[in-house]
DNA sequence: AGTCGTTATAAAAATAATTTATAATGGGCC
DNA sequence: GGCCCATTATAAATTATTTTTATAACGACT
């Protein structure tokens, strides 16, 4: 069986229409018939109802069935040329939230540095939700990732190496400057700045909103902790985020949660459990256990 | 990309001979030699290092990185022929391990007899381990499951509708039945009928046994819980078993284990994510959710 | 030196996929 | 009602791909 007949088919899942298909992958419309042909006869099934009195074509449930897996393999077969390519170039992509670059990173680059190993590493930077799916999709092979969960995914191998609390940030001139602790449903009336939903402070922030009853009111969102802390220090708004972040700036205030039940900041280690380590990953990955899980 | 070469090349990879793979699918020798080149030439890197001389094949970190992906394209496919057989033939095979279909399914059969969906049902019976990989591998569509862990799994969908604790059976003649409850630690010199290492009877027992650091006497091990029962009557042995086990018998006595910390036998209702239900499926479904979780 | 068990290569044969050309069917439009 | 349009299907011709056949190359073993 060909897998370009898999292609054929999960397009025309998508588009309902042969002639649109066959456009697309650059053919004519009777090789996305015969193709489509061909697969209900490897099956011993119909695919697809077509009614083309009406212009219309229905999925059947063996349809539906294939599809699942159609898309699947496909995945797979991209997965494997990412991979594989990589390997062939000996590249080793390492992505990295950059709250978690900007904390662990540098000691793990040192350690990497005095092995000489730093040089086959590219990073590259992205929220954990981002480099969740990037891992997934095969354009990341390791990452550090942020979770409010301890991660549990079967596709996924996951080493757990912190855990830290998130804390409210407010310029030196807010009136909160002064607390030293507070409680997350003080803050019903501020304005906040936050990162946006490709980063777990997202998830936790709105766990935190959800149990206090508020809906927040979010003035502007940022990819990057120096454009908040900025907004903050410029009273813009308050903004809530992991401890790890590094600030020794006068201007910002930081403030500890008294919540009982807070959401925390898991940083892991993680890549795929279908890829398979170089012996380079491998030396990666123990620097990185070694340096992080002490 | 054609799968036939994927099959080649995974059968390539475990027998490490090409004349061989040939033989096993009824081919010739430079077939193999073709398709595994026109995969080298698909992935733009070498997958065996081939010495002919030392009659020697090894496989580069390429092979084993795309071998990953080739075996599971290909269960995907079995999978999907599977499925869609059912599919067509209107057939629903539901899996139950012997002591969850002794004491749930009576009440659900009566269920789905009355909604007259009984005959579109065929079951099949293993022990919990043993029937998720036939889950897993598309033998079976739904499936009853006992496990001492809820059951995680990113390839099953699993819902828990009952948790029961395990006890020990003996004989009325066993000095033991005189009790009514038990530490395990007291049956270290037991001896001991269990169910065989499909079960998670089995995976249980284990527990217990390690934590209580004794290694018991195992005299028999069978399938099925009849069996198990006459011999505990006839007191060759003692038996670790769920208190689902319905035994209106008067010559076996069930006793309560005292221990702190012990397994429970969890009952799921588990299905494949990948796998799409029919109305049927669905309606099957429904019956067992109400049927069972209540 | 001859035979065996390996994998590779090239040409021929066999299979399979795609295109070209055309049919069939109903909707919409004048 | 006749014409055009957008559909998908079919058959024959063409093109592409895979497999076989036949043979080479190479070292181990006898």
């Amino acid at each position: 069986m060909n897998t370009k007949d898999l292609a054929y088919f999960d397009r025309l899942i998508k588009l309902k229409n042969f002639s649109q298909v066959a456009a697309e992958f650059g053919v004519t419309q009777p090789t996305i018939t015969t193709a489509i042909k061909r697969l209900e006869t490897e099956f011993a099934t119909k695919l697809f109802l077509r009614d083309r009195v009406h212009h219309d074509l229905t999925v059947t449930a063996s349809g539906e069935q294939l599809a699942v897996h159609a898309t699947e393999i496909l995945r797979r077969l991209d997965l494997a040329h990412q991979e594989i390519n990589r390997l062939t170039q000996r590249r080793t992509v390492l992505g990295l939230p950059p709250i978690i670059e900007n904390h662990y990173f540098p000691r793990v680059a040192a350690h990497l540095q005095a092995q000489g190993m730093l040089e086959n590493i590219e990073t590259i930077d992205g929220g954990s939700i981002w480099l969740r799916n990037a891992l997934r999709d095969g354009q990341v092979d390791l990452a550090l990732l942020g979770s409010t969960e301890p991660l549990a995914y079967q596709t996924l191998v996951a080493e757990e190496f912190d855990r830290k609390p998130f804390n409210i940030f407010v310029s030196a001139r807010h009136p909160l400057a002064k607390r030293k602790r507070i409680y997350f449903s003080e803050l019903r009336h501020e304005k906040f700045v936050l990162f946006n939903n490709s980063f777990i402070h997202d998830t936790a922030f709105n766990q935190l909103a959800r149990r206090n009853h508020f809906r927040p009111d979010v003035v502007f969102r940022a990819r990057d902790t120096h454009i908040i802390m900025n907004l903050v220090a410029e009273n813009v708004g308050v903004t809530y985020l992991t401890g790890l972040v590094d600030q020794r700036r006068s201007d910002v205030v930081r403030l500890d949660l008294l919540d009982d039940e807070q959401p925390e900041f898991i940083s892991s280690i993680a890549y795929r459990t279908s890829h398979v380590l170089t012996p380079t990953q491998a030396q990666v990955l123990a620097v990185l256990r070694g340096t992080l899980e002490e």
